[in-house]
DNA sequence: GAGTGGTCTAGACCACGAG
DNA sequence: TCGTGGTCTAGACCACTCA
């Protein structure tokens, strides 16, 4: 193993895993690991984001580097099977804003929604917060000669959810949903939105909506944050305690 | 806008949307860019990186930075609707090794399959390769206790489909599947497996097939390098093309 | 204001790939 | 062998947080 800082990563990682630092606790100063380790500042660094993308840390700026509880995340689902689990577990603490405008397709857009360059879309952006610090990204666009909704109210998900059913109440029946998921780093914008840096991983989902004719009735463009968030996808029957509750 | 960095990944799209280095060229070597852009070496490398994890160059040891075809990337799907166009595209140039061994199962191998700690697994490792470097990494497990299986033959996917097919003929029913996506960066392991750095993002998928009982007769961990790889998830019924076509 | 992380420099040296 | 990317150094300076 050539790097210096898997090492350091490796190390760190066993160390957290022993109870070196308990859960919530500052680990020692990005300088005072940097000399224990023996190597530079930018080296180390390189370890710590390491467990950062891992969700293993979280980092502060100005504070330090903590500890961060295991299994804290925001979960984006296909299904709503424990519904009530999770909304008392991550969604609760998530409080959601939307902005809604009318744009204009660019060849972007045009190519994502199958719409002409210029058309008319409206356009719904919903950036969840946990606490001060924004925590995901969903921008929504449904174009204007499927649909022209109006602003979504008592905001629930980060995900948008509220234009879906705005679409079903429309009368706007989606046949297919497919969703697109890769891992990057976040581009500018998406960086300075999220109060992320442009170095740490995002998942991207890319989602789109169509109706019986194949004609997109709703695109979505997703970015959460890689260290505190995961997608679950579940397909096949319902697990059987749910089933047996019935 | 504060990073440097950012600034440069920006300026490097725009040249390469507008074709200042077509498909498949060489850019100028980093120290140039770094000289060109008045920056050192790392703050270009930064920039690069970025590059990278959008697809849009492929970095060679040695020989460069090389502008990539956009839309060349493995997909792992949940469906198979499109497997004629998805195995001609992709798939076919992908080559599978599988490595097969008994295992006893450690504390986060237990955790994952609810069985105990101990007990004997079958574990499969899946190694795509596109000419001689590695592309993908999935490990598969299947606990004795559900079923002892023999190591696949003609083996086409990737994702280890073989093994679930073995499952299927063993007489074992999956009656769910969940799918839980991370954003990370790679472990060491799977770094060197997959003859990556551990500083690109990797999307990892963590599957769970359970029975009625909800008892786990399948699990895997697959590592898929975020710059050439994607999931796609698709929900509700064929597209009609394929329902003309019936 | 003291302490922390975030970014960047201007190099050095190593590892890889192709001729 | 030579040009390339990969890693690392030993600092500097700025931005943020909190007392």
């Amino acid at each position: 193993m050539a790097n210096r800082y898997e090492h350091i990563a490796d190390d760190l990682r066993r160390l957290i895993a022993v109870g070196t630092w308990p859960t919530g606790d500052r680990l020692p100063a990005e300088q005072e690991l940097a000399t224990r380790y023996k190597v530079s500042t930018p080296t180390l660094r390189n370890a710590l984001e390491v467990l950062q993308s891992e969700g293993l840390i979280e980092k502060r700026h100005g504070s330090g580097n903590f500890v961060r509880r295991p299994g804290q995340r925001m979960t984006y689902a296909n299904t709503r099977f424990d519904e009530a689990e999770q909304r008392s577990a991550t969604v609760a603490a998530v409080s959601v804003r939307c902005d809604t405008r009318t744009v204009e397709a660019d060849g972007q857009l045009s190519l994502f929604l199958g719409v002409d360059v210029g058309s008319p879309v409206t356009e719904y952006v919903f950036v969840g917060h946990q606490g001060t610090s924004p925590r995901s990204l969903a921008r929504i666009y449904v174009p204007h000669v499927v649909a022209r909704l109006g602003v979504p109210t008592a905001i629930e998900s980060a995900w948008g959810d509220e234009v879906r059913e705005l679409l079903s109440a429309a009368g706007v029946r989606v046949a297919r949903t497919a969703e697109r998921i890769t891992a990057r780093f976040p581009t500018t914008t998406e960086a300075r939105m999220l109060h992320i840096t442009s170095r740490s991983p995002v998942l991207a989902v890319e989602r789109v909506s169509t109706d019986r004719a194949e004609r997109v009735v709703e695109g979505a463009l997703l970015v959460l944050p890689g260290d505190r968030t995961e997608v679950l996808f579940t397909t096949g029957s319902a697990p059987e305690r749910l089933e047996r509750s019935r």
